[in-house]
DNA sequence: CCTACCGATCGGTAGG
DNA sequence: CCTACCGATCGGTAGG
């Protein structure tokens, strides 16, 4: 085998599993054929079993390549700043990045949890585990900044401030007028930094 | 026809909603049959379509009677609160109550957003909407406990407090121990309070 | 409300 | 990697 020919098999791969994320996310896993992911990769049916033995293998190509938490991982380990605030703002700003504009990286995540009951989410979540405790260590130096909340639920909270600006952005977003969309995310960051920080209340050493 | 026929009729229907909704946050709009549906609601395939049209008709039915959004607005109404955090404390326990226990109640929405993109959202939103300002209504005689954040920011932020909640518990809430679960509503609505109110800062009158 | 059926499409495979 | 095919199942309907 040349390597040519690993080059045109990587290709074609990545064709099934960019035309099958597409078709995944706009239509969910039962909604999408396998004749429809054949076609837009540019090849017939049988052609796909060259490269994958079932559909669900295809799936979960998919999830490791594009699913939204592990977009996470690498934000959170380069994220920097002198301050805990702006440590935090630099790892939301990261982190939005990464994800894009689009809400739709979402529904992976929601088929997931819906037609695989979560089967997944285990295995993708221990990759991303670890780097959140190394970011959760740096709060050390700056733990009377902090108010008294266990750390998980710190960490805990700000994943959850991604679901809780996303999942209302892709519920109600379009209903939205423009100005008032445009520094939402920066208020939701705010109103959570506000919420853990103590800055304001009286700061006794 | 007889009132027995139409209590008949009503239950076989509400048989099949029942049926219906739970096949299809287990496996999804499209990983749901017609056949599973009719045979957990106890008649043959045909009967059904004495009842619905089609299979999108009985979706549309079990999202009236089951979507999350719509537990929000009787708990919006009936909250009270000798201050605003009691209000807010009040609302966000009704709010989880009839959310009930299980996060699975979520799955709903993710199918409508996945494999219907989302096209019944407004029109149930719609129905929200109204009780939902009238909610905010409440805040004007507490505007100067209130931190400068834009009243729909701050709605779409307490929405958005319960999707931060249940969608981490749904991603790692089995991966979590139970001590740590415990109290984590509490602490993320404790949170989202701290981050709205400007208790501790410096009031000048 | 059931039985029996429709055409269409599903995931997957054999053979080349 | 394609063509042609497999049995199974899909949503929906006719007729009673």
């Amino acid at each position: 085998m040349t390597e040519d020919d690993l080059g045109r098999r990587g290709h074609t791969r990545t064709e099934i599993i960019a035309s099958a994320y597409q078709l995944f996310i706009q239509r969910g896993y039962h909604g999408a054929s396998m004749r429809q992911i054949a076609q837009n990769a540019g090849i017939a049916l049988g052609g796909i079993y060259n490269h994958f033995a079932s559909k669900e293998a295809i799936f979960i190509a998919v999830m490791i390549d594009h699913y939204p938490l592990m977009a996470i991982a690498p934000a959170l380990q380069v994220a920097q700043g002198q301050t805990i605030e702006e440590l935090f703002r630099n790892a939301a700003l990261l982190i939005d990045q990464a994800l894009g504009q689009s809400p739709d990286f979402l529904n992976l995540m929601f088929i997931e949890l819906v037609e695989f009951h979560g089967q997944h989410v285990p295995q993708l979540f221990e990759t991303v585990y670890p780097k959140v405790l190394l970011f959760a260590q740096q709060f050390e130096k700056w733990q009377n900044e902090l108010r008294p909340v266990p750390i998980p639920i710190l960490m805990r909270g700000f994943i959850g401030l991604f679901f809780s600006y996303f999942m209302t952005d892709k519920l109600i977003g379009s209903l939205l007028p423009v100005e008032m969309k445009q520094d939402a995310f920066d208020c939701f960051v705010d109103i959570y930094l506000h919420g853990i920080l103590v800055k304001g209340e009286a700061v006794t050493e």
